[in-house]
DNA sequence: GCAAAGATTTGCT
DNA sequence: GCAAATCTTTGCC
């Protein structure tokens, strides 16, 4: 909500035209939403990872444009949503000036609005290839049902299975208000605190870029993708 | 053309 | 703690 009744507080797309650490402490805090009114869902950012440069070796931009990764190549601000395992979609905002190929994973989510709607949603993505045993699907509807709200998209994969988000929306423009999925910016009071670590399941890439502290987080968040204690998740 | 691996998540040993 | 699920993209023949 505006502090001055405006319908949206947009997320500018300068902040994200800057180079890609400074547009994660930026997105860090800003609301995620898909659709409007009754169909809202909306969520608090908690958790991303920056990818920069064709010469990071954790980074799709390493082979290159392609017809997967040509939305990092794009100008700031547009989705770059990819296909991983064969199974889960992962968001990506793209950052810097076009042609420099950069994008922020969204890991994390915390829910502010729709978690009705989210669960809804993880449902139906079980249900889309619930190609297995039906007892085995009916085990995790149970699950997903009993699941707390703060888990509710806490990986990259899974905010994507709450937000509805696939290929379909790759290209999206998430700084145009108008879009279907979009970025609002976070009225912040106090400063937020991010705390900064490796990248999660890069493993194959070499060195510097394994190491490269370039995931950043709301620390003591109960939405991250790695919970805060083990067992909690 | 074909084999291999992946910015993940889940369930079972 | 490990491997399966599942399919697009990459890399090599």
């Amino acid at each position: 909500m505006g502090r001055f009744g405006a319908a949206t507080d947009r997320l500018p797309r300068d902040l994200l035209a800057a180079d890609t650490e400074a547009a994660a402490r930026s997105l860090i805090g800003a609301r995620l939403v898909r659709g409007r009114g009754p169909e809202e869902v909306a969520g608090r950012i908690v958790e991303v990872e920056a990818y920069v440069g064709q010469a990071d070796l954790a980074s799709h931009a390493r082979f290159g444009r392609t017809p997967r990764n040509a939305a990092m190549f794009g100008p700031p601000g547009v989705a770059y949503v990819y296909l991983v395992y064969g199974m889960y979609h992962c968001l990506n905002v793209v950052t810097e000036a076009e042609g420099a190929p950069a994008a922020l994973l969204i890991r994390a989510v915390e829910p502010l609005a729709g978690e009705d709607r989210m669960r809804r949603a993880r449902l139906a993505w079980l249900a889309a290839r619930a190609r297995r045993g039906k007892a085995v699907a009916e085990a995790a509807q149970g699950r997903i049902q009993a699941l707390s709200s703060v888990r509710l998209a806490s990986g990259p994969g899974l905010v994507c299975a709450a937000f509805s988000i696939d290929r379909s929306d790759d290209g999206c423009d998430l700084c145009d208000p108008a879009s279907e999925l979009r970025l609002e910016i976070a009225v912040r009071d106090e400063p937020l605190s991010i705390a900064t670590g490796p990248r999660v399941g890069i493993d194959y890439s070499p060195e510097p870029w394994r190491s490269r502290p370039w995931r950043f987080f709301v620390p003591g968040s109960a939405s991250l993708s790695i919970a805060p204690r083990p067992g909690v998740r």
